[in-house]
DNA sequence: CTTATACGGAGGATTATCCTCCGTATAATT
DNA sequence: AATTATACGGAGGATAATCCTCCGTATAAG
């Protein structure tokens, strides 16, 4: 006798592994190709590249909107996590704004979630209290940092937030992903220490690209080899 | 007897003055529309929104590349003409810096390039050498900072160049244009200060937002009311 | 070994975008 | 004012992209 589930409101049964393992893919890999690509990327994309069948997306999330629910919940939770831990685990308030900068950075939060704002209605009674939360535990070391003195009293929370969302997103063009990560942190840093000179000699994280990098951005490590084919297609 | 033009390496022969008049409008717009929607935006929309029919703008532009590509140069010879005026209106080498990045900003060169650069071969015998100019023209704002030691050393060209990328794309989400420009700017002066409180208190331009603005992104006065009719079916 | 659960992907339906074509309108010229 | 070369708009057929269901096959669980 198995574990009854005559209850429509309770889970609906515990899924197999492997797709257990399918749903979890899809979830990261839909972040990041909503990040890529925006609110209205290809599903078929996603699958694909979260190395499943358009069949087996379709069958874990329904329509896209309960999908790119899915990816921001599932992304809101690992931001309140990693706020909490930034908090408790640093000894200066400035110092732990700093860290949950960069881990909200590798998470990409403040990529996906306005990447889909144009079509999703975040006001849910699932997502709503986990905005909140997130918004919350974040706003607290911001605050932190102003009463400890040693973050601008000027900038605010949204400002914070929503330079979080410009370092976030990848930079256009066919820079690989992993170097865009990297200079998301280098950005990062210089947004911190600002423009001028400091006496305090932090390094920059990242690599610097060189003017010539910069002028040759079409011959770097490409992203996204489906693109390059399209440029080729159109060329002809 | 009109003046004639047999030689076809010559120019076609003057446009006529709607013609254009037309001509400016749909490359000014094309720019608007490519940063917000990327290099596959319906041409249909750029027409729409520079009060063309669909006609008119395949007659001026045959093909979309022809069209990315005018948008590009005319872009970049606005850049170069900036950025060699501020070299040599404003007095300290850090200024000019500074005021080529808000005017910048401002032209969105640096969104548009980068929003076609999937797409798009800039190394054209046209493109190249405007690229050129135009890098070389900052690169100088840059070293003569450098130089004057009021830039920090670690900072090169190119981070300069992906910052304005970053700040110059239109941040996602139903945000007038008018304020995504503001907040462009106000995040160019935070770049620039750095996060820590300073002893100058240059004040920040453009309006800050408060947390409960970013919470309630979506109300926020409408960029394109055609995106706002998309949410609505899609809700239905 | 059995079977409930899950998988992949072909393909018809739908939708979005392209881009030509031609009747009408307007600027320039005399 | 009349003439005409130039330019305009937008309907609509052609094409391309994406959706998403369905069903025969594969696999985890017991």
């Amino acid at each position: 006798m198995q574990r009854a589930n005559r209850n429509p409101t309770e889970s609906p049964r515990a899924l197999r592994s492997d797709a257990r393992r399918n749903h979890r893919q899809i979830l990261l890999t839909a972040r990041d190709v909503f990040v890529e690509r925006g609110p209205s990327a290809p599903l078929e994309e996603i699958a694909r590249r979260a190395g499943v069948g358009i069949g087996t997306l379709y069958r874990r999330f329904s329509d896209r909107d309960t999908l790119m629910r899915a990816v921001v919940l599932d992304a809101l939770v690992e931001t309140i996590e990693v706020a909490e831990r930034a908090a408790a685990e640093e000894t200066s308030a400035f110092a732990a704004l700093v860290r949950d900068m960069h881990a909200a950075l590798d998470l990409r939060v403040s990529a996906v979630i306005p990447a889909l704002l144009d079509v999703l209605d975040l006001d849910d009674a699932v997502l709503l209290p986990a905005r909140d939360r997130s918004a919350a535990s974040v706003q607290r070391l911001v605050e932190a940092a102003h009463s400890e003195g040693t973050l601008d009293a000027a900038i605010t929370f949204a400002d914070i937030g929503m330079m979080l969302v410009r370092l976030s997103r990848p930079l256009p063009g066919p820079l690989s992903a992993e170097l865009n990560a990297q200079l998301g942190h280098r950005h990062l840093d210089l947004l911190i220490a600002g423009l001028h000179p400091t006496s305090d000699p932090a390094p920059l994280a990242g690599p610097a690209l060189s003017a010539d990098d910069l002028h040759r951005l079409g011959d770097i490590a490409a992203t996204r080899p489906d693109d390059a084919k399209k440029v080729e297609e159109r060329g002809r």
